[in-house]
DNA sequence: CGGTTAGTTGAGTGCATTCAATCCCAGTGG
DNA sequence: CCACTGGGATTGAATGCACTCAACTAACCG
């Protein structure tokens, strides 16, 4: 089957569609007897890394929630310059976001991406039913608000060196949250994404890992590093120096 | 009286203590009848310019309603490193974010500021016992993030002129929103503070302002500038020219 | 009128970018 | 099995934009 059409697959479980879900538990699905989660489910779909699963400005249409892989959410300026305002791992919602009925970010499979789809009118009624689920989508929305905001800051006035190390140091905790290996530390995303992600050019990426690496607290390879020394790294990432 | 202390200003206004308010209207004050703001409504507060509204990291209190004046808020790294993630004006909410029952950012008064304070328990009581006022919390809170999502985009993507040309664009705005003067426009915060909004040092802000008024696109002035040319200001904002 | 704070201006520096050459690796086809 | 190819990543040199530093000026407040 060709990589470069989106794949569509139905997952035709006719019982429990999310009986073997790896992320039922995580933001509107949680706390869900079978009942509540069969009424929530709708589909699943696929999508081939790089394919974009919406576009900022398009009319608001689903939401979805990551089952495997990794979403970059983003901002375009112009069709050379993009911000990657946040990576989504398994168990985030994305495409939510809506400003005057369109979505206000563009979302992108980093990896290859499986996600649940729900229709939007349904999502929003859906949660709007079940008082926990409110809970959690506002509390979602307040921890996103937290996380941008530090990102902001960590791009307005950080140094290279110091917004690469607080990547790093990010998705680290991250892959621990989830528990996947953090040594060595994958690398999905391309410099190019990283440096959208940071507001650095891709070159100033890889100069700064390699200085990184050069200073032994990291060593860089192919599609992953192993962090050698994660107190300097933390350390200069400028995070927890309140000084 | 001192201007250096905070101000308390019970204001007793026995009957009707939203009757003559400006923004009853905005946010979360919006659509009640007497009785429903009466409910709400519990003080009101002054703050000096330059004062502490509430501090990162802080036990979660009170949450604010801007009555007159602009709140800065605000992520700090050090003491010298402060990143500002938005400008607030009348009507808006601030220090509802909490990340683990702490305020999630610093909030301090650019002008003058007049606020209602609520404390954060009937806060939450209020809005989630009226279902228009949790939709009005759930639709502010992405706009806040649409709003930081592209602030994080200037600042990432953005050169030093087209930062403070869509900063300049975006106050403007404001202003006329809320039915302020634009020419000449205001610019009630210090060149430090646009410094640590768009990630700039406040010599940079001003060479850059110097420069713009060299291209007679405006008129730089003391807390003032006059915008001579708004679609050439608007084109270099960098957020109207999608190529 | 002084003293203080905010803002301006210009010269020099430095950090990130640009440009360009090279390398690595995966995929493909001979 | 290996050469070829193309995209991603690395590296280094040169450039340039924003920062630093410092002197000066303007506004404000006693």
């Amino acid at each position: 089957m060709s990589l470069s059409g989106e794949l569509n697959r139905p997952v035709s479980m006719t019982e429990e569609p999310c009986a073997h879900c790896t992320v039922r538990d995580r933001n509107v699905c949680q706390g869900h007897d079978s009942d509540r989660q069969t009424e929530l489910y709708e589909s699943r779909r696929t999508w081939a890394s790089g394919r974009l699963l919406f576009r900022e400005g398009d009319p608001a249409g689903p939401v979805f929630k990551i089952i495997t892989g990794i979403v970059a959410v983003s901002k375009r300026l112009s069709k050379s310059r993009r911000q990657i305002v946040d990576f989504l791992f398994p168990g985030e919602i994305c495409g939510y976001v809506e400003a005057d009925g369109r979505y206000a970010f563009e979302g992108r499979a980093v990896t290859p991406v499986e996600t649940c789809v729900f229709s939007r009118e349904r999502f929003d009624a859906f949660t709007a039913r079940h008082d926990d689920l409110r809970e959690v989508v506002r509390t979602t929305l307040g921890w996103k608000l937290e996380r941008v905001g530090r990102h902001t800051a960590t791009v307005g006035q950080l140094f290279s060196i110091e917004r690469v190390a607080a990547f790093l140091c990010w998705l680290r905790a991250r892959y621990e949250e989830y528990g996947m290996e953090t040594t060595p530390l994958a690398l999905p995303m391309s410099r190019t994404a990283i440096g959208e992600h940071l507001g650095l050019r891709l070159e100033t990426v890889s100069h700064v890992l390699a200085e990184l690496d050069r200073l032994r607290i990291i060593e860089a390879g192919y599609g992953e590093v192993v962090i050698l020394d994660l107190s300097r790294l933390s350390a200069l990432s400028g995070w927890h120096t309140p000084g």
